[in-house]
RNA sequence: GGUCCUGUAGCUCAGCUGGAUAGAGCGUCUGCCUCCUAAGCAGAAAGUCACUGGUUCGACUCCAGUCAGGAUCACCA
């Protein structure tokens, strides 16, 4: 990469200092290069004079232009420099150096900002983890697409990625459903029933009831076992999220299910490690883990009076077993309302033995959703949330994932579906679609008048007038997927995909690619192969993030 | 009350490890289609980066405190 070239360069200018004693060694590491915000400053900048000023008690300005002097030497990739501002020396590298990068993008095709920095480390991603009860709400449709573009970038840096879904079919949860379906049942044959007090009040139980009617008629009204009932919804239910996952093209590697681990002993067996180690203690009929001789406030309970664990065992169970299938790092998206297990889960794998540091959680924030203007009121009990289909049905995988990418993971994200649904503009997601079909467009009216898209190679890329912009955007995409996949900060591809639309709408403006009359073939064939590589950061960008890239609109 | 997240333009939000004159989209206002897609472009207006201190050559960014909003503090998951 071209910053990385740059900076081997100046790291031989400070050492060539070093030698010459100008200055000591003391600032090594300490300055950086890196793009600076505002046109004119340079294609880079680095602020080691300022740095090593405050080391040195000497004049910033001085140490500039000494390191000017040995940077000036440079005739590889520095056109020329500058002193400017507090101390800071900027770097203008030549236009061939950008124009290479076109060579890069076109071998590289649709691999181009793929890398290996994650050394094919294996990382578990659990997400989603909603209980088959209902369908999927928005919330947990923004926890599916933000761990789902996580695992997508980790696997674009070179991560031996793995997604799993960690789900409970057993258990009080499933009880209430189960008699809650019930209830339908025999409401939908004018039986009497009582419905639960804290049942599942949503339509869909209805449907499920039905379906119970179809296939066995009555033959349940009088069955004492809720488990028929529990069984058919929870099978309906998982099919019913697994169609949604599918529609914004989700899948699993593998569905863990809760009730193994107590079918394995793993369950006793985390308890009886714990005991060992003495974390453990009995106090009213209940066994309580230690979680305060583990830096936090109080103990916990993990194993109720009635004999039935409480969640936190299982979540600790569960992550020793991920430890113990040789994953080197566990990434766990939750909503924020899970927030008050993580130290109680990251406490009981420390005292397993296992390196809590290699566990990393994002916690999303809670999703709003603006309709007309207004704040949708939406309760999970009532059944009055919007769910995922509803949402994809309204405006589209695309829309759904871009929105749901959007924001950081610590921002509540607000969801303007008067906003998403407009087609005709306005709306970002097109922006930066519509960036890729026009590209598509022009390569596609090439081919109709019988221009050949050189390659890249044989072209004049020095024709390229004002490509900058756009020539730097391309260069720092790997960069740019790099930061957010270790960083698990997807947003940030999008806010590059939007920039990157920016430039290309604005260049499309500016200068016309094909014109036989106006414009020279070869200037033509030059920003054919700008066109192609912009066409195809913008694919893989999309692509990367699981999105589509319409070869027209 | 404790813990975590948030507070940046009228609205929704970026701002990565501190760097030069604070950024985008929407909204508002003014222009631009005999021309590769106007789902676009050019320009304008719009800010006490919640507040107060501290750290330093330099703070939206780091630290402490205050205020406001959200999440969470079970022998529910």
């Amino acid at each position: 990469m071209i910053i990385e070239q740059l900076l081997e360069i100046v790291e031989s200018c400070f050492k060539t200092g070093v030698n010459e004693d100008k200055w000591s060694d003391r600032a090594a590491g300490k300055y950086s290069v890196e793009v600076p915000k505002r046109e004119g400053q340079g294609d880079f900048s680095t602020n080691m004079a300022m740095v090593m000023a405050g080391i040195e008690k000497k004049n910033p300005r001085e140490i500039a232009s000494q390191l000017v002097e040995y940077l000036g030497k440079d005739e590889t990739m520095i056109e020329r420099l500058e002193i400017a501002g507090p101390g800071f020396v900027n770097i203008f590298l030549k236009p061939s150096v950008w124009q290479k990068v076109l060579h890069t993008v076109a071998k590289a095709g649709d691999s181009y900002g793929h890398s290996t920095v994650g050394r094919n480390e294996k990382v578990l991603v659990e997400f989603v983890s909603a209980n088959p009860t209902g369908p999927l709400s928005i919330g947990h449709g923004r926890q599916a697409i933000l761990g789902d573009a996580i695992a997508r970038l980790l696997e674009t840096t070179g991560h031996d990625v793995f997604r799993e879904y960690y789900f409970n079919d057993a258990g009080r949860q499933m009880r209430v459903l189960g008699e809650s379906t019930r209830a339908r049942y025999l409401e939908r044959q004018d039986l009497p029933f009582t419905f639960p007090e804290d049942g599942y009040q949503g339509e869909y139980i209805y449907d499920i009831a039905q379906s119970l009617i179809d296939e066995q008629g009555d033959a349940l009204v009088n069955s004492e076992d809720v488990k028929p009932f529990t069984k058919k919804a929870v099978d309906l239910i998982f099919k019913d999220i697994s169609g949604t996952l599918a529609r914004m093209d989700i899948t699993f590697d593998n569905y863990y299910n809760e009730h193994s681990l107590y079918d394995d002993g793993h369950i006793d067996s985390v308890v009886k490690e714990l005991r060992e180690k003495g974390l453990v203690y009995e106090k009213d009929d209940a066994v309580w883990f230690k979680t305060s001789e583990l830096g936090q406030e109080q103990d916990r309970v993990i194993i109720k009076s009635s004999g039935e664990p409480t969640y936190r065992l299982p979540d600790i169970a569960y992550h020793r077993e991920k430890f113990r299938r040789n994953f080197d790092w566990l990434i766990d998206v939750f909503g924020s309302d899970h927030i008050a297990t993580v130290p109680d889960v990251l406490s009981g794998v420390k005292a397993l033995g296992y390196d809590p540091d290699k566990v990393t959680v994002v916690l999303h924030q809670f999703v709003t959703l603006t309709r007309d203007g207004k704040l949708v009121k939406m309760s999970t009990r009532k059944a009055t949330f919007v769910t995922v289909d509803e949402l994809l049905d309204e405006v589209g995988a695309d829309v759904v994932r871009f929105y749901f990418m959007m924001r950081k993971a610590d921002s509540q994200l607000d969801f303007d579906l008067d906003l998403a649904k407009k087609q005709e503009k306005d709306n970002p997601v097109y922006y930066v679609q519509y960036g890729h079909a026009r590209l598509c467009s022009i390569l596609r009216r090439a081919t109709e008048m019988n221009i050949e898209v050189k390659d890249t190679g044989e072209a004049d890329l020095s024709l390229l007038v004002e490509p900058e912009e756009l020539l730097k955007s391309i260069a720092s995409f790997p960069a740019a997927i790099e930061s957010a996949a270790l960083d698990l900060a997807p947003h940030r591809m999008i806010f590059f995909l939007m920039e990157l639309a920016g430039e290309l709408h604005s260049y499309y403006n500016k200068h016309k690619v094909i014109d036989q009359e106006k414009i020279p073939l070869d200037v033509t064939r030059a920003r054919l192969c700008l066109v192609a590589a912009v066409r195809q950061v913008f694919k893989n960008g999309l692509t990367i993030l699981g999105m589509s890239a319409p070869e027209s609109m």
